[in-house]
DNA sequence: GTTACCCGATTACGACTGTAATCTAGTTTA
DNA sequence: TAAACTAGATTACAGTCGTAATCGGGTAAC
């Protein structure tokens, strides 16, 4: 069973993407990235990746006198949990409307509409069982 | 344009749900539903009332000396304002890999399956065009 | 060796949340 | 009519969140 991550708050999610795609990053690098794009200084990172260490949520390695900072919980754990929330919460439980819902608004590629064939056929096969 | 519904947190969205399923409710009906539920006293729930009227998401008539309550934002307003936070979020905006989640995790009915085959289909004829 | 600087740690602070208790004014009851 | 009961309005209060400024200790530069 994979540990139960931490509850990342909406600020919190960016900074978690940022690692996730690329780390180890130092403070200075994270700031760089995210605070042009989300309008916040380099004190707001900072706070965030305090808040994420108290979490567990982050790591660091020591790299002379700064921290290099690495994610501690699989971004699949995070997407699980906060996906069940929110399917919980917004729809109740029930996956079929969520996924109906989406299918309705999301503009998806002809490669995506297939991939998604695809899981559904297996769905199908699954449930024949 | 839908007007933009107001932020539902976790507790008020127990209320909506009721409220969006049968309408007008009391107080009393409403906390001897969600109260048990939730182990939430009825004090509790006069409070997240009064803050989903403040919010504008709720309106009542008057039945006597108390309020009947009925939802004054619609369902499908509330899940896409929800619905779409969640996916930028979450999923970086990309609808796809929140499909592939929710498909891969879910379970559904053979029913359920084929509504969303048509879908599917249908999004997949609006792609061609 | 002082001085300026970099960086993590600590403190700030108002808004929002979950969870209630209390107040107050009308209503029912003895 | 005084006591008890409703039910909405007001107040409470600790914890979290977004957003930051400031502190303190080590490092580099002069």
């Amino acid at each position: 069973m994979p540990t139960e991550p931490p509850p990342i708050t909406e600020a919190e999610w960016q900074v978690m993407q940022l690692l996730w795609e690329r780390h180890p990053l130092g403070a200075r690098e994270l700031a760089a990235e995210l605070g042009p794009r989300r309008g916040w200084s380099e004190a707001t990172v900072k706070t965030l990746l305090n808040r994420l260490l108290k979490k567990g949520a982050l790591g660091y390695e020591q790299d002379g006198q700064r921290y290099l900072y690495h994610p501690a919980v699989s971004r699949e754990d995070c997407v699980e949990s906060e996906s069940e929330s929110f399917l919980r919460r917004v729809f109740a439980g029930k996956t079929s409307p969520l996924l109906a819902h989406f299918l309705r608004e999301g503009r998806l590629s002809p490669e995506e509409v297939d991939e998604l064939r695809g899981l559904l056929q297996a769905k199908e096969k699954e449930a024949e069982r």
